[in-house]
DNA sequence: TTGACATTTAGCTAAATAACGAAATATAAA
DNA sequence: TTTATATTTCGTTATTTAGCTAAATGTCAA
């Protein structure tokens, strides 16, 4: 039963579950975004990615310096996602998720990473 | 989200599934049967309980000293619950769950508890 | 009323885990 | 090659949580 409970284990942690909706929402982030999304470190941001593909239910494909993450739902998962989408439907926390991706995704990833590392570019709020 | 966060994290311990699997299996079961078949103190049996009620999984009813439990879908956890059952059919720690507690329904409740205090009463084996 | 006792609650300890910063890795650009 | 940099891994710390024992609660029986 092991498969099972870390399943459940990997979607109980907020970060992870907004990762899953932003996922859902917008096919393709970047680490960097996603770490910009949650507001944590990178390494944080690159643990939470790890058990999220460690379970499946995400995939990654590198360019370059980047990796970008999509979302994937393992055979038989279906009716969790299902679930899933229906609870989480019109949550504000994810709503509000979707309006600053929508921001993030108009910065162009270099000026993202340049923010990240505190060197401001004046990205239009 | 934190009620669909709750409901997975009560869902992700192992202890708290087997219980959720015994209960679709066997209607009713009451604290000291579960107790037997997860083999820890009555006082964890009791908080595992406890929090599978809180999440409105299980529901009790109160019969003298006695407390029986029943499983309880909250309503929109269908799709949950199908993936549950499918993800955990013909898991062979449960299948063994399942011969056990046919072994514990055949013993009364008064011994079953006598032996959990210790004072042997020859259950057959 | 008193005593027995099934269950729950409270308080504690040990293990699991989320977070961070720093170091390591890998890729792009100079 | 050398430097910069996006991501991951490592090591540490703080929080959460599963487990226990002991005490509290509520119910039955003498």
């Amino acid at each position: 039963m092991e498969p099972t409970l870390e399943t459940l284990k990997a979607l109980s942690d907020k970060n992870r579950t907004r990762v899953i909706a932003a996922l859902w929402r917008f096919d393709e982030l970047c680490a960097c975004q996603i770490t910009e999304l949650l507001q944590v470190s990178g390494a944080t941001a690159s643990r939470h990615l790890g058990i999220l593909q460690k379970n499946g239910l995400v995939d990654s494909r590198k360019d370059g310096r980047w990796v970008y993450y999509r979302l994937r739902k393992p055979a038989g998962s279906e009716p969790l996602f299902q679930w899933l989408e229906h609870s989480l439907s019109g949550v504000e926390e994810l709503v509000a998720d979707f309006q600053v991706l929508k921001k993030i995704l108009g910065i162009s990833r270099e000026d993202l990473c340049r923010m990240q590392r505190g060197e401001a570019c004046c990205p239009r709020s």
